[in-house]
DNA sequence: TTGACCATCGTGGTATACAATATACAGAAT
DNA sequence: ATTCTGTATATTGTATACCACGATGGTCAA
């Protein structure tokens, strides 16, 4: 039996009308912006109107409301008549969105204990037990490997909205895989805690997979919390009379 | 010795700047569509631009990029040359908020019984009580004690994006009230909740602050998902061929 | 009478022109 | 010499004009 999505039926996608240049003004800037690396300089990244709409061939008007869009995501900051520049998240502020990450995949994970298939969780040991027999896995393969675990957890809780809000926080977590690294046997751990949670959704334990998942993301949590100083002030030691009246 | 702020200095504010049009627009908007009752008609709300350009005295753009805004926040949807309708939340929607609400709450419980003071702690409780004090309080009055109940409790957490988060959630439930009144004996039953989730507390009683919380909240959940159908499709019963081809 | 096609209109999308303001530099006054 | 102020410039905020696309209604033909 043919699956109805692989029918030689002329795969075109809607492409040329584009849902509009808002939208591919938004991903164009979004990528450009993860493509950067943001903490490694020290400098305040500003973003030209002008010069944006004349790299992407548009007018400044979907610009703006790309910008406005990505302002309310919390990627960029639009000060009046200043400029907008390219936020750079606190340490607080990422510790925040792990302990929310937290909440989150716990409570995913306790739904998942009761609802998710034996099918779905099978997969998801699946998805550990690849990566663990592959040892030449590097940091970078450890951080995809890592946030599909997490990803599949949610997922499996069932509720879209978690998916949906752990993404977004995601993306501006990127910046914390360079924190990953400075213990390198998170990794070795990380796998540990991994199977633990597993073990706890096939014995559909809700309490202990609630606890286990909380666990091992406050630990990450902590982590940021005592090598993360980086993301606050890395460039600017002394930080001379940059004081603007409207500091 | 005189302090340099309390000088005859001409003590003037940052007069009318009004931070922009947009912002104005985006909280005029939102409030226009708060003050209305989405879910108590079956026929699409739609914004018109032009409209809503000449109702707010702007032209066009501010208005545009506060619909951005307002769409990215999940207030409105806009299908390109089809028009900008508002959104109403479909009752699997609303359970999934008030489970991402449970999650979120829950975990700052845990937090807030390590780290909220004695006065902290004591505020709370006034709160519920001055309340209890008060027993001709109507439904509505219960609802924003309820609110300020759980929002008390977020903020004791520590972790400002739990505010942020839940107050963008809180805000597209504001429909469910209707649905918290089939069961008036919900608010005894809620009082009695929030006087347990108040002693865990001040036992420093994370684990039970934690399990409280959640169990208080997932029974909204459970009471939305039994009474909520409303919310899908109350006045259309039948639906005749309003079908259109892009549905 | 009914169905298909076409024309007009209405709506959102885009581009551009204009206005307002913040910064910076230069000149004058103390 | 230093500081204050005025002007020039650059950049953002706003308004308006135009365009593309979809909808709706009418008319003509079968």
């Amino acid at each position: 039996m043919p699956d109805p999505d692989q029918q030689p039926k002329l795969m075109i996608e809607p492409i040329g009308v584009s849902l509009g240049l808002r939208q591919q003004a938004c991903e164009a800037i979004k990528r450009a912006i993860m493509a950067m690396d943001i903490y490694g300089r020290g400098d305040e990244i500003r973003l030209d109107e002008r010069q944006l709409s004349q790299d992407l061939c548009v007018s400044r008007t979907p610009i703006r409301e790309a910008l406005s869009v990505l302002e309310q995501e919390g990627f960029v900051r639009s000060i009046p008549r200043r400029g907008i520049h390219v936020v750079r998240k606190s340490k607080r502020e990422v510790v925040e969105m792990i302990t929310v990450w937290a909440a989150i995949e716990s409570m995913a994970a306790r739904l998942a204990a009761t609802t998710a298939s034996d099918a779905e969780l099978a997969g998801l040991r699946g998805l550990v037990e690849a990566f663990a027999d592959d040892p030449s896995g590097q940091l970078s393969e450890y951080s995809d490997a890592n946030m599909a675990f997490h990803r599949a957890i949610i997922r499996l809780g069932g509720i879209e909205l978690m998916s949906t809000l752990t993404d977004s926080l995601f993306i501006h977590m990127r910046a914390v895989r360079a924190v990953t690294m400075t213990q390198d046997n998170r990794a070795r751990r990380s796998m540990a805690d991994h199977r633990a949670i597993i073990a706890a959704l096939e014995a559909r334990d809700a309490d202990r997979a609630q606890r286990l998942v909380r666990e091992h993301t406050m630990g990450l949590a902590a982590h940021v919390e005592q090598y993360g100083d980086f993301l606050d002030g890395p460039k600017t030691p002394a930080e001379p009379e940059r004081r603007r009246r409207y500091a």
